[in-house]
DNA sequence: CCTGAATATTTTAAACTTGAATTATATTCC
DNA sequence: GGAATATAATTCAAGTTTAAAATATTCAGG
């Protein structure tokens, strides 16, 4: 069980749960200095901007991977800001569909592209071989159950 | 800004999250169920593991990539349960020295096995050249400033 | 020495997060 | 149809996390 490879695996492991934390809280820095909100806040936003038809609940946590009560507590935030909308389901009465409004929209645009320049600039370093690899491999992780 | 690159850089990004998210979301499982505790009081073991002659409290920050104000509360936790220790520095006096005290080391030595075989399973699925590939894109995107 | 800047830690308030109830509705299968 | 089971969402308590403020100490120049 504890092998050398097992070893180089947990080794890994370590190196690149410190590499995404370090990203993370550079998004959250550029996100509270920039645009006075917060990482969570934005997942949920972008989440719902690339379902623009709105999504269950309970599909909005499994998207995210956090927990349901989680998404209960930053939606009810975001809709108190006018950011985002609750609708019943019509075929389900357990559910409930939320989607961005044309505000939340229109913030989420206002904010993608100086994102996407961020994260750009996290993975600046990589080249396009790397992100073949990079994108192989994480495939092949998510394979692992 | 939003050139296909960029694009590919931000789902690549996206993808990694996905991945330690959900690997951590099984490490959490694993320890709760398992040992009883939680993935924040095991990394905070784990780091006075590898470093036994114990650490400051600002250095115990800067290895996990957390605010020193949570390391404070993390660690008040595991010293009100005896598996820590704090010492005061006797060259600065502003300084706190953290260390597993032999309670700790004895817990953590019970667990660090299963642990390790937890994260091999997570990782099953990559090979050696694969683990060689990604800790050379790890290595890369820390380079990234 | 003194003063100001830097460093180390803790405290605080607010936000986030989890996992375990709880409530409500839907589905299955007898 | 009705009971058991499953699913959707929320609520709740406890713990985690952050960033900023407060406290204490050290260090560097003048």
């Amino acid at each position: 069980m504890s092998d050398p490879l097992s070893k180089r695996r947990l080794k890994t492991w370590i190196s690149l749960l410190g590499v995404t934390r370090f990203a993370e809280s550079r998004l959250r820095d550029f996100l509270r200095v920039r645009h006075k909100t917060t990482l969570p806040r934005f997942d949920v936003m972008a989440a719902l901007y690339r379902r623009r038809d709105g999504v269950m609940m309970s599909e909005l946590s499994r998207l995210l991977l956090v927990s349901n009560g989680n998404s209960t507590t930053v939606v009810d935030g975001l809709e108190k800001d006018g950011l985002v909308r609750r609708t019943a389901s019509e075929t389900d009465r357990r559910t409930v569909i939320v989607a961005l409004t044309p505000k939340g929209l229109s913030w989420f645009e206002g904010l993608a592209a100086e994102h996407e320049a961020e994260v750009s600039g996290l993975l600046d370093n990589l080249s396009e071989s790397d992100l073949d690899q990079l994108t192989d491999i994480l495939k092949r992780m998510r394979g692992a159950k």
